[in-house]
DNA sequence: CGGGTTATTGATGGTGTTCAAGGGGTGTGG
DNA sequence: CCACACCCCTTGAACACCATCAATAACCCG
């Protein structure tokens, strides 16, 4: 069986009427990643005033969403596949940020330029709002400002729990790290299940992780020597977590 | 001319009747630091409001305010002094998370749980809050909403910075980028200066870069040969600003 | 002063990078 | 259907950067 027909792409959102074939919902009201977006700060009497303002944009594999330095005109709720976001250096090194799964929100900030880009890593369908439309109903509305807080919090604790990795983790203990992660990450839509897909390839892992491609590769090429993880397309299966676990102690 | 005199400490708050001694304020109304704090969100009208919930803590060196995993019954802002935040990994491994500065919010998420520990570099004085009458008055207070959220925004843009630092930048560069960076927060508030105080120690610098505390020492120290920067009493003065930024290319 | 902490400096070594070559999968065109 | 190209990943060998270990120096406060 391919991953690609059980990876969270799409599967957040249940397979009715109200949803295309890709998953991407065709309404707010319908959409089943509502609760888990800022959308779901809003009841269902208020959703019209996101609808009002909200357009759908399909993404394929490498296309850019924006940007680094772009004027954020538009901010964006990820609705299904997964965008890549990372800052880059003058002479090419790069640092991937993090990797933005439905429901997650791109422009937390709500700031004039983004300081990073944004591109999507598979297929992918993303809401776009007019930032001004969108900072005017923040504006109006406080429970929906009170949730992009909750989120931007959120990715705070994120960010300096991967402050740590980066700083004070040795190789081994990065990859575990982010495997475990990004199980959560996914878990949280998809339910959690010991097969990790990984639309990122490995070296979207070692810019995540400060690493290069080489060590990633190396590090997960003896997990599966040592039947610690399965090699499966796009993914990886999880046979000892316990072990996975055990490398962050 | 010692540093400790012209440190940041205290000065953002002008010496006025209603500033005690060591430069924490006495008042709301006429807390110096207001404006770059939580707080400024506030009409003077509405300031009372504040006021009516908070106290004074007065912190000397090496004294913690709360530990990882304590319960967050209270949340700071800070008005003099400088705080380190840091996570600690089970094995002694250590990474300094930031360092709060007059003005900053300590407890932005108004999470449960801190995520980090945090203590005094130096003497401080920091505003405690009740969490729960803070998170009430945040709920009444669209504006207190909103200035909380612009603070955790940019609170996650430096994270996101520090990323790049911590994933993609030689030790060079990271202590490069750390010099600057902390002449700039502190000059936001003391005023932009060629000399840069350093409240905290090596050990300090060193686990906020991921380096160890003698690449740091042997880095300053070839700038000192270098006249790139002069040693002075706990901090530095930057002679060549210019050969800085340059390592950051 | 003297004791303890923090910083500096030197010598050595290890973890992860760099450089280099080959393998494997996928899509395309003959 | 096969051949080929391309990209990504893997694997190996040598090296470099920074960590580690160790000793001394400076500092701070009692």
């Amino acid at each position: 069986m391919s991953l690609d027909s059980i990876s969270y792409q799409g599967t957040a959102a249940p397979n009715h009427s109200c949803v295309n074939a890709d998953g991407a919902p065709t309404s707010c009201a319908g959409c089943g990643i509502k609760r888990f977006a800022v959308c779901g700060a809003l009841g269902d009497n208020e959703i019209g005033d996101i609808e009002r303002i909200v357009h759908t944009i399909k993404l394929d594999p490498r296309e850019p969403v924006f940007q680094e330095g772009d004027k954020a005109e538009s901010i964006f709720t990820v609705t299904s596949g997964t965008i890549r976001l990372q800052r880059d250096l003058e002479d090419g090194r790069r640092q991937v940020i993090g990797f933005a799964v439905p429901g997650d929100f791109i422009g937390l900030a709500l700031e004039d330029h983004f300081s990073f880009s944004a591109d999507a890593l598979t297929k992918a369908s993303i809401c776009s709002f007019d930032r001004n439309k969108f900072t005017d109903l923040v504006g109006r509305k406080p429970l929906l400002l009170r949730r992009l807080h909750d989120m931007a919090s959120h990715e705070l604790g994120i960010a300096q729990e991967h402050m740590v990795v980066l700083g004070r983790r040795r190789a081994e203990e990065r990859v575990a790290a982010f495997l475990l992660g990004w199980r959560n990450r996914v878990g949280r839509i998809q339910g959690n299940s010991v097969t990790i897909p990984l639309p990122m390839g490995r070296q979207d892992i070692a810019d995540y992780l400060g690493l290069t491609i080489e060590t990633v590769s190396r590090i997960l090429a003896r997990w599966m020597r040592e039947r610690i993880i399965l090699d499966v397309p796009n993914g990886v299966r999880v046979l000892d977590a316990d072990k996975l676990k055990a490398a962050l102690r």
